[in-house]
DNA sequence: CTCCAATCTTGTCACTGACAAGATTTGCGC
DNA sequence: GCGCAAATCTTGTCAGTGACAAGATTGGAG
């Protein structure tokens, strides 16, 4: 048979951002509470607070492993600007509970060191590719803002189902493309 | 001397509401309870619930309400894809409250008939401004998604703090019509 | 083997959203 | 004016929640 109940859980911090992501994904970053993330892990309804405090400190783990992620994504995309506005938009629909936290800092513990080196690693990332699409114009500041907030934009509409699109069965990546070629000028 | 009070507040419905907004000024959609409204508002705890049923039931109204204000300020724009752009960040921006409502489906009911009216409203007059910005373009549909995006996504950023500007003394209307401009290609 | 620190449990408290039942007031028909 | 139904507000209650405190269990360093 399976494993004898013990003590102690093993490996409860993975389990209970497990269930955190899975509990975003079905209601939102606050659709669901503490002790029913301690039930789906199969341990007491305080057992969670030892690893990560409060319900700010859970979040604010989600959305430091999500910036990890994020950069990381990005940083595959590096060097072409076009790619990583893609990539941007990829990353949000496949991981829709990181990306839910991450841009909703009242969530989470904003000081939080881990998450901000994971942060401004995706920001060195984003800003590169900014440079790059601008070379020449002189206007990088405004350039890269434009190409940022185009892909943030499209995201957020996309998962907030703004879009009409995203209720039919449109694929988001080929639509993403459309819309990102036409400030990023890529290959259509 | 002033009012005697009575049984009845006499504007129960706006004073919730008011009080609302208020709160998620202060601390977004989440960080305030039904029956804190109640007190601000100096009634028992149970008597916003007459008039709005439930937490979404307050957050309903307030999205309702948001809309039809969004399509004013966008129908007072319109004719300009541009000018809309710029209304689009600007109503963002001051009514900040408002906005961090009607673009999170998931904290209210979104079948409601009036806030689906007003949300309709709106969505006519992005459309228009996107035509008229991709006159002859054959790409409507992109074109109007992708300007549509830099102005949500730009507000997003920005409300967020995710924008290293709005951490400064930046002008958020200057910084918004340089951004639109890349998109836009308004005049600067 | 011992003991300490990490991990998990049990117990508790104030607060919350939702609901039910009753009190007060308004205003409409007449 | 008058009575009465409907709207408005209050009081009371219940299960669920986040946070904290104190105690039980376990693994590992030495």
């Amino acid at each position: 048979m399976g494993k004898v109940e013990s003590y102690h859980h093993g490996n409860l911090r993975r389990a209970v951002l497990d269930a955190a992501l899975a509990a975003i994904e079905e209601s939102g970053p606050s659709g669901w509470s503490l002790r029913e993330l301690a039930r789906r892990a199969g341990v007491s309804h305080a057992a969670p607070a030892h690893h990560f405090g409060d319900k700010a400190g859970v979040l604010t783990a989600v959305a430091a492993e999500g910036f990890e992620l994020f950069a990381g994504a990005l940083e595959r995309a590096a060097g072409d600007p076009y790619g990583s506005g893609v990539a941007y938009v990829r990353f949000a629909v496949d991981h829709r509970a990181y990306f839910e936290v991450m841009f909703r800092p009242e969530l989470y513990r904003a000081d939080d060191p881990e998450l901000n080196a994971a942060r401004d690693r995706a920001g060195s990332v984003l800003a590169a590719s900014g440079r790059k699409l601008s070379r020449g114009e002189g206007e990088d500041r405004a350039t890269t803002l434009a190409a940022w907030s185009v892909a943030h934009g499209f995201a957020s509409l996309w998962l907030n189902g703004a879009l009409p699109e995203s209720r039919g069965q449109a694929d988001v990546e080929e639509l993403a493309r459309e819309v990102l070629s036409v400030v990023f000028g890529g290959a259509e």
